[in-house]
RNA sequence: GCCGGGAUGGCGGAAUUGGUAGACGCACACGACUCAAAAUCGUGUAUCCUCUGGGUGUGAGGGUUCGAGUCCCUCUCCCGGCACCA
């Protein structure tokens, strides 16, 4: 017999599964869909390490399963390759993006080739490719013509060394996700996706989602719904109101001052007549200038001016309070003003020491008469409200609300979709600009906008990208009045070309519309979707707000684009740090895949523990299933025609392996179906034979993780047809009980001894049989007992005393 | 601070969902083969003791149960996310 020689059968194969396109799906067929789909990645120009391709075995293994197992199985690839790297890259080198981009996808492609990976490249798309953002600026187009894109002048989060606006999502405490620099607020035009029109849909369909239940919580918690009462406070002796926005109104009746954020249009009108009025200036100025980051860093110590002479009525007791200027206050959250109540809430209860500013406690934990906790923030009964007193919290909320005059209102945390980058290296937002006509979007039929080559990349830095520098593409005719126009600038975000991806696979060369309608109604939704969990609130929310935008204009047939949702645990290296350049402890896969083969290395990532756990790289343990593929090789030696008695103890072993595996896959517990696997192995290598038809049923379950020496195997034994388009066995219960069941006897929980039981003697035990066991005669001497416990098929246990 | 997840041998991890804890793999030790080494094969490996037997043991403490890694309460530590959201 030949030696396992990895590099031959691996390179033979995957040229023959190439040439014969055996992973080519079938737009039509009898068969049921399964569309798994992988998290498309950014071709980096560092290329892949280990940790990249363990979500793209996983989905492979899912992919050759379930096309076993008789369905139409769609498995795609391709590229989101418009984004910052490949832009600065281009600012360094001269490179346009374009040529590095494609670059990185052949290594990326490669790379991702010798693992042996099943996609159909038939279907490849990349988000960069002009046909591809035809349809993505052909979704902006239709935002806008629904009024869910608006240009907008707030604030905007800015990073000064990207030099571009950022949406919410796109930050890490206050700093810029992608470089680290602190965040400026700067008001700018922007276009703006009204992403919060859809957080009620957002939020209430995640419940019917089949995802990890972190990234569900992850995503409310982003939404983040309250609700709550507005309110309006009257100023005294005045006009004007302030409008707050509070959950707790029953605690209304203790709100001892009210806060307006720096930012909030009373400020400047209030201020006006007050006696401190220069005091009040300087104070939010200063709030002005101080970035997210300075204002986290300072929340310990909370800052704030009075607005001295200014006094709002209380509505639920007339009350005249003092007014504040406060910037823990946030301006973009609620009304940016709140009422607040010292004696229950935190923020207040600190501003309020500071300031010395009375603190009324109005709620008394439930069962109790009294408060004598200082600042009680949980729901009680009212105490100190007069008319209310003696209520719960709930029931005041609602009473106090309706003497009040106040509303019920919702609030989000989510912010509105900050959707224009000032970069060169993304899809130009579809929009002209007339002098005469204002915006007009540019019609269909001119679709795709083309981005056009620059002579310098460098971001402006004026909130406009290096396009406007380009004057034959910023001027063009308006075409509604066909006068003199300009072209919109700004480019899209990163996140644009991944939040409708998994539609064009479906129908990928499609000309005519982003995707046909039978097909998409054939393969929507997504049936398994892997990828890391780094996505929650960005692409994944993006994802599902554009797909039902989609089904609402009738593009897609249903709610949720993703059915169920895995993750992919990191795989860190081997000093358990992030894997990176940064740590120079990045492991290349072709180089495992050189020494010990790609069959090899895929059955050690599944191998290394639980699949959406991250874990460390560990070279030394990659000999464990390079051995074992090794024993599956040289068990072909063994192979024999005769059905003796140990071939039955061997097809009992089989069919409960390729029971578990089966349900090992699907659950994806990849590394107990290997293990058991590797049980199944030392059995066989223990009594030293095997039938041919075991052996190639064996052969086809090891099949969707070491895909080439299987199929290399599989042919010596005569087969012509691949065994990826075989039919995965079926498992034979009867068979898997035929063997002799072991209970454990206990004596008071603890395990002496073990009893054999014939399962066809209908899994009778008498107490006198485990009683006359020597090893149980010892701990029950005289046959006493007070209890005799028989679990069937499971335990026993007598207690004793 | 809030939300979510976790803690099991030297290491990665398993445990039919309340029923023999440590499967499988790595590593290690000894043996076989070999002039030798590697590879391979075999045996052993939670820990302690007075060792053909027995005690202890799943982050700590308590509880429920005939029986707890698994359920309940209290606590410690680790990882991820959010963070003045009124």
């Amino acid at each position: 017999m030949s030696e396992y020689d990895h590099k031959k059968i691996e390179k033979k194969w995957q040229e023959a599964w190439a040439k014969n396109e055996i992973y080519k799906t079938a737009d039509k067929s009898s068969k049921p869909k399964y569309y798994i789909l992988d998290m498309f990645p950014y071709p980096s120009g560092s290329g892949l390490h280990v940790g990249h391709p363990k979500g793209y075995i996983a989905s492979d293994i899912l992919s050759r399963f379930y096309r076993m197992s008789g369905f139409n199985v769609l498995h795609p690839m391709g590229w989101d390759a418009f984004g910052l790297p490949a832009e600065n890259y281009a600012l360094k080198t001269k490179t346009h993006p374009k040529v590095s981009t494609d670059k990185n996808v052949q290594v990326f492609k490669k790379q991702i080739g010798i693992i042996g990976l099943d996609y159909d490249w038939g279907r490849e798309i990349n988000t960069t490719d002009p046909e591809y953002y035809k349809w993505t600026q052909w979704i902006f187009l239709k935002l806008f013509e629904k009024g869910l894109a608006y240009e907008s002048n707030e604030p905007i989060n800015w990073c000064p060394s990207c030099k571009t606006g950022l949406a919410n999502e796109d930050l890490e405490n206050g700093k810029c996700e992608r470089c680290g620099s602190d965040i400026e607020k700067k008001p700018m035009r922007q276009w703006v996706l009204k992403i919060r029109e859809y957080a009620d849909r957002l939020l209430n369909d995640i419940d019917q989602l089949d995802w990890p239940e972190s990234i569900k919580e992850l995503q409310k918690n982003w939404i983040g719904r309250s609700e709550g009462a507005q309110i309006s406070f009257k100023i005294k002796d005045g006009q004007d109101k302030i409008d707050v926005f509070t959950t707790r109104v029953d605690t209304l009746l203790g709100a001892t001052y009210v806060v307006l954020s720096p930012e909030h249009p009373l400020v400047a009108k209030l201020s006006a007549q007050a006696k401190n009025k220069n005091e009040i200036e300087k104070y939010v100025r200063a709030a002005a200038n101080k970035t997210d980051a300075e204002r986290l860093i300072e929340n310990k110590d909370k800052t704030g001016v009075k607005i001295d002479g200014v006094l709002a009525i209380n509505p639920s007791n007339d009350e005249a309070i003092p007014v504040f200027i406060a910037d823990y206050v946030l301006a973009q959250y609620g009304t940016g003003a709140v009422m607040a109540v010292p004696a229950h809430d935190l923020r207040d209860f600190d501003f309020a020491k500071k300031y010395s500013i009375p603190i009324k406690k109005v709620i008394a934990p439930a069962g109790e008469k009294q408060n004598n906790e200082e600042c009680f923030v949980e729901d009680g009964v009212l105490i100190n409200s007069g008319q209310f007193t003696g209520l719960s919290s709930s029931e005041a909320r609602k009473k106090i609300t309706k003497f009040c005059g106040g509303k019920l209102t919702t609030n989000y945390k989510l912010r509105d979709w900050v959707f224009s980058r000032q970069r060169y290296w993304g899809e130009p937002i579809p929009i002209i600009h007339c002098q005469k006509c204002g915006v007009a979007p540019v019609p269909e039929k001119d679709l795709p906008v083309l981005l056009p080559e620059v002579a310098s990349y460098e971001p402006t830095g004026t909130g406009e990208s290096p396009l406007a520098g380009i004057d034959e593409w910023v001027n063009t005719t308006c075409p509604k009045c066909g006068g003199k126009a300009k072209r919109e600038t700004n480019t899209m975000p990163q996140w644009a070309g991944s939040s409708w991806y998994y539609l064009r696979y479906i129908d990928p060369k499609n000309a005519k519309a982003l995707v046909d309608e039978k097909k998409e109604k054939y393969w929507s939704p997504v049936d398994m979707y892997i990828g890391g969990a780094e996505h929650a609130t960005r692409h994944l929310i993006y994802a599902r707000f554009w797909h039902k935008f989609l089904k609402d204009i009738g593009v897609v047939s249903y709610d949720e684009p993703f059915k169920k949702l895995q993750h992919v645990g990191l795989i860190n290296g081997e000093d358990g740090r992030k894997m990176g350049k940064r740590w120079g402890n990045v492991v290349n896969p072709d180089d495992i895949v050189a020494t010990y083969g790609a069959d090899t290395l895929r059955l050690f990532e599944m191998f290394l523990g639980p699949f959406d756990k991250s874990a460390n790289w560990n070279t030394a343990g990659i000999i464990g299933p390079r051995r074992f593929l090794e024993r599956v090789w040289k068990m072909s030696g063994v192979v024999t025609k005769e059905t003796g008695e140990e071939n039955a103890r061997i097809e009992s072993l089989y069919h409960a392996t390729l029971k578990k595996v089966g349900n090992d896959i699907r659950t994806l517990n990849f590394n107990t179906a290997i293990s058991e696997m590797m049980i199944f192995v030392n059995k066989v290598e223990e009594i030293g034979k095997i039938s041919k038809t075991i052996y190639m049923e064996f052969l086809q379950i090891l099949a969707p993780f070491a895909p080439h020496m299987t199929e290399e195997l599989w042919h010596q034994l005569g087969q012509k047809k691949s065994i990826h388009l075989s039919d995965w066995p079926k498992y034979d219960e009867k068979k898997i009980v035929s063997e002799l069941k072991k209970i454990a006897v206990q004596v008071n929980g603890r395990v002496r001894g073990e009893i054999k039981l014939e399962q066809n003697c209908d899994g009778k035990i008498t107490q006198k049989m485990v009683l006359e066991m020597p090893e149980i005669q010892k701990w029950v001497p005289d046959g006493k007992f007070k209890k005799f416990i028989y679990i069937e098929g499971k335990i026993i246990n007598i207690v004793v005393n």
